[in-house]
DNA sequence: GTGGTCTAGACCACA
DNA sequence: GTGGTCTAGACCACG
C-alpha cells in the first residue's frame, strides 16, 4: 500500500505531499476525481479525519475543487497545477541548494557536481 | 540544545550525520577531539549508549578514531575526509535528482531552475 | 547450553566465531536460517542486544543477511564464506607463528614438529 | 608492565606460563635468579600469595628450584628445559591442530597454508 | 512473529 | 576521567 508516513511531519501534510506528487507525475490529471475520504483513510491507513484536512488544505491552495454530493477533484485550473510545479520545484531546489552550503559546498561545486552526475546517468536512462 | 532529533531515521545515524557535516564545513578538524562519549550525551539530550553507537559507527567508516582513555579524535588521514565530502556531495545529489525525476522535471529543468535559483540569491548573499 | 563465554574477548565477539566455525564446518550452509534473535539469546544464555550486535556485525561482514520479519540468513553468496574460510585459515596460522616465534622457535623446528604430531595422530583417526 | 591478565586462566597459571616463555626465550637462563616473591608481586601487579603459588607450580615441575634464604632460581637440570620447551611446543601444536580441524580444515590444508605463510613471510624477517 | 533502536544503569580496562 | 561491553526491559516497523 504505498510507502508508510513519517513521523517527523504531521500525516496529513505527507498525504498532500503524496497527492501533488501524483499530479505532477500526471497520475492525477486536471478533472480527476480524488477517492473519497473514507475511501482514501482505508487506503492510506489513517483516519477520515487527517484525510479530510489534506483535502481541505489541498482545496485551500486551489489545486483541488470539492463539488457536493460528487466528491473532490483535480481542478481544472491550469495555471493552479503549473504553479504548483513551479513551486514544488522552486521548494525542492531551495532545500537542495541550502543542504549543500550547510555542508560547506559551493554553488560550482553543487552545478559541477551535478552535471557530471547526469552526464554519468545518461547512458543508463531508468 | 541544538536542533531536535527526527523520528523516521536512527538517533545515532542523524548524530553522525551532523558530525559529519560538522567536519565538512571546518567545525571540526582533523585531529580535533569530540565531545565525550558522556558529554555529548547530555549536549544532544541521548543516552551514552546511543552517542557510542554514533562514535563506533564513525570509527568503522574511517573518520574518527578513539585513543583509549582518551577520548575521540577526528582523523589525521586528510584523504578519508576527502573521500568523505566526495561521497556525501554525491549521495546529496543522488537524492535531489531522483526526488526531482519522481515528480516529474526533467533534467533539464532542474539545470535551469537551479541557475535561476542561485542567480536569483547572488544580490543577497547571506 | 554449548560452551561457556571467554571473558577475555567480547561475548558478541566470540558469539560471532562460533557461528563462522559452523558455517566453515558446514553445519550452516548457504541459505541456511540462523536462530531468532531471541531464541539464539535464551539458547547462549545472553541478552538479546548482545545476540543483536553478534547479527549486526556478522551482517556486516557479508556473512548474514537479514530480511525484514523473516530471520538471519546465512548469505547465498559463496565466494564471501569462501573468502571467511581463507581469512579465518591465515588468522589462525598467523597467530600460531607468532605465538610459536615469541617462545622462541624458529620455524624448521615448527615445521618438523606440527608433521611429527600429524603422523603420530595418523593412526588413531578421531 | 607488560601485558595484562587474562580473566579465562588463573591469574597464577598465566603468571607462569609468562616465565616459562621467559625461559625459553633465553631471557631468563639456567641458574638465574627470579625475582622475589614481593617483587614479582609489585611488578606483576598481582598478590604475593598469587605468586607465591606460581613459583611452587614451577618448582613442582621442576623448572625452579627455591634455595633457603636466597631465593628462587631457574633449575640448572638442563634437560628439564629441554623437556619443557618440547612440552611447551607440542602443547601449541596440538591446540593449533584441533582449532584448524574444528574449523573444518584437512591436515593438508594447514601444512600447505603454513608453508605459505613462512614463505610469504620469509622477506621481511622481524 | 521478525529484526532494529533506545534508554537506564551497571561494570570493566586503560591511562 | 576515557571508551567499551553487557543487561534489562521497552517500543517500533515490517510482514
Amino acid at each position: 500500500m504505498g510507502e508508510e508516513f513519517n513521523a517527523s511531519k504531521p500525516i496529513y501534510f505527507q498525504l498532500a505531499e503524496r497527492i501533488n506528487r501524483q499530479i505532477l507525475r500526471k497520475e492525477l490529471q486536471a478533472g480527476d476525481k480524488l477517492p473519497s475520504v473514507r475511501e482514501m483513510a482505508i487506503q492510506s491507513g489513517v483516519n477520515p479525519n487527517t484525510v479530510q484536512r489534506t483535502y481541505s488544505e489541498l482545496e485551500r491552495m486551489g489545486i483541488v475543487e470539492t463539488k457536493r454530493g460528487q466528491g473532490t477533484f483535480v481542478t481544472e485550473n491550469e495555471s493552479i497545477l503549473v504553479e504548483l510545479r513551479e513551486r514544488l520545484k522552486e521548494e525542492q531546489i531551495s532545500s537542495f541548494v541550502d543542504d549543500m552550503k550547510e555542508m560547506g559546498f559551493t554553488v560550482e561545486e553543487m552545478m559541477k557536481g551535478l552535471e557530471e552526475h547526469i552526464r554519468a546517468r545518461e547512458g543508463n536512462k531508468a
